[in-house]
DNA sequence: CCCCAGGTGTCAG
DNA sequence: CTGACACATGGG
């Protein structure tokens, strides 16, 4: 179905789902695009998105095709499965309840992996703006209030002082380097896809900027590696209480790499969606 | 003034 | 190899 308005052609239709649930998904941190009014609302692909849900559909209004928004949403992932994989005690039992039909969502690589260099020892609100001001001074307007995200050849040629506007602090020599060498080569970003999770890892965490943290999220967020499980202060403060009997012993400098490992043993392979449960328990 | 925030690079010991 | 510290920016 489609009709025409402001002279752009917009689709609408609608997706049926289940085990689904757009609020948990888009609000448990792991976008940093999407808004809620009536509708939520997003770029992804240089597209604007507009989709809400009623009951155990999804009401999409953008040019993307339901393919696309099936494999952004991950709506193929059979939540059954990976629900009785992951559920291992009382507390992953009582968070896949609560927060039942949080899906991990499918990021463009390059997106995800600036959004994330960011992340670094900043805020949720903090990040979301800096990423905000890059696309408003660098990327392509779609249409009123919408812009795209930069590309790695957008940002390539920028000069540090026009990049202070967006306030990124002490990562945005890191942003910039980044895409300077995805545009001349030296780093194949889109090619870490075919690899495995730890080849992967490898490759993301010689990139200056990137430690295991922001590698993890990149992999699980953007490149789909489920057996992924980004340690950060939130992950190791509720791992610490309710599993901190594990790695009593071990030193500081090693916890998080230990809280990873014990996830991956504890979780099995599809432990990144028990990140995204416990990382959202813990937000509040 | 202090502290912390989806960490990481760097540098003495 | 390990621990301490700096790194911009914003808010409590």
């Amino acid at each position: 179905m489609y009709f025409k308005t402001c002279e752009v052609l917009l689709y609408v239709y609608r997706i049926y789902t289940k085990d689904v649930n757009l609020d948990y998904t888009l609000s448990c941190g792991q976008v940093f695009r999407w808004e809620k009014k009536d509708w939520w609302s997003g770029v992804v692909n240089n597209e604007v998105i507009r989709i809400k849900q009623e009951g155990d559909e999804l009401i999409i209004d953008s040019s993307l095709e339901k393919k696309f928004i099936t494999d952004y949403f991950r709506l193929d992932d059979n939540m059954e499965i990976i629900y009785s994989q992951i559920n291992r005690d009382r507390l992953m039992d009582s968070l896949i309840i609560k927060y039942r039909g949080l899906h991990l969502i499918r990021q463009d690589p390059w997106e995800c992996l600036v959004s994330y260099i960011c992340s670094s020892n900043n805020t949720i609100r903090n990040i979301t703006n800096s990423i905000r001001r890059m696309s408003e001074c660098f990327g392509k307007k779609i249409t009123k209030g919408y812009f795209s995200f930069p590309s790695p050849q957008e940002l390539a040629g920028i000069d540090a002082c026009d990049m202070e506007q967006c306030k990124l602090g002490f990562r945005a020599p890191y942003v910039l380097g980044i895409a300077n060498t995805i545009v001349n080569g030296e780093f194949d970003l889109y090619g870490i896809k075919d690899m495995s999770y730890g080849q992967g890892r490898e490759e993301l965490v010689k990139v200056k900027g990137v430690g295991n943290k922001i590698a993890d999220c990149v992999l699980l967020f953007a490149f789909g590696k489920l057996e992924s499980f980004p340690v950060d202060t939130h992950i190791e403060h509720i791992m610490d209480r309710f599993y901190g009997q594990n790695w009593k012993d071990v030193k500081k400098s090693k916890k998080r790499e230990e809280i990873a490992d014990f996830a991956r043993r504890y979780f099995g392979k599809y432990c990144g969606y028990a990140q995204e449960y416990l990382y959202m328990e813990d937000l509040g």
